[in-house]
DNA sequence: GCTTAATTGTTGTATTAACAACTATTGTTA
DNA sequence: TAACAATAGTTGTTAATACAACAATTAAGC
């Protein structure tokens, strides 16, 4: 559905400020899907993305602050989204000894078992995106780019 | 910047994928820069959207349900939002006598001026939209409201 | 009219976000 | 090498989110 009828406002200033907030309607949109797709596998979208995080450098373990910097929403602190997945069992934390301010954290079998569960719902998943076409993805995801900026 | 960069990820599983990230990672990065240009003000984003959505109706009221269905972020819970921007003398509350179940809202003379400044400070504030061309926010507008689909 | 259902908001609670202050360890330099 | 700065994480605190349960009022059906 069009913005205008979602939140029910039928001009905007500008079609900058539509964008606008177009993208944080559609992000906030996808965010609580993604929490409502995850909730059967009791985890969270910020929980999800670490876990995912940990398995592109696996078995290699990360620090906390690559982590972070990885991570889709900076806002969310590492240590404690890290502390909620190793009392789950999915991730595991070590002192690095050769420079003890460090912890290495990668993820464990569990983790890994866990991720292999959700990918196998991934088509079901998807679906929420198919209404656009690959060069629409393309398009978008080139226009987001620009849009940061430098 | 490439989000390949921003979170320092090399490839993607899909182009919708991709997408799907930057959405989450771009709506994360601008509800941040709105949040920080909002505090000089006093006020948090969502209380903005709540007062430009009462502005829109001025000197309409608004019941509850009214606001809910017009946020950008529908999981923010309008009572207490509200109750906080009477708290600031922003808005006023008054039980509907035709309906006792409902409540009016409505934006007071403080509550326009706010946002009168705060429009005052907007060019600046759009500075970061400007990256893209007004061809480029109709497209991103029209993609984004196609993948949101029916 | 009485019972049940639907509407409209409110409140409770656990979790998370936002942001700053803090500790511990290592690096630098005078 | 003692003092200071930089790095890496942790913890504390307030407010906001997420979600469910709750009360109050009105509408509908019999």
């Amino acid at each position: 559905m069009a913005l205008e009828q979602e939140i029910k406002q039928e001009k905007f200033a500008s079609e900058h400020q539509k964008a606008a907030i177009n993208i944080l309607f559609t992000g906030s949109w996808l965010h609580t899907s993604n929490a409502v797709f995850l909730k059967k596998y009791e985890i969270t979208p910020e929980q999800f993305n670490v876990l995912r995080i940990l398995r592109g450098q696996h078995p290699k373990a990360l620090m906390l602050a690559d982590i972070t910097c990885r991570m889709i929403d900076k806002s969310s602190n590492a240590t404690r989204l890290v502390e909620k997945l190793r009392q789950k069992g999915m991730v595991k934390r070590e002192i690095c000894e050769n420079n003890r301010r460090q912890v290495d954290i990668s993820i464990t079998d569990k983790g890994i078992s866990l991720l292999k569960k959700i990918d196998a719902d991934g088509p079901a998943w998807m679906e929420t995106l198919k209404n656009i076409s690959k060069a629409e993805a393309q398009e978008l995801n080139r226009i987001l780019d620009k849009l940061r900026g430098s």
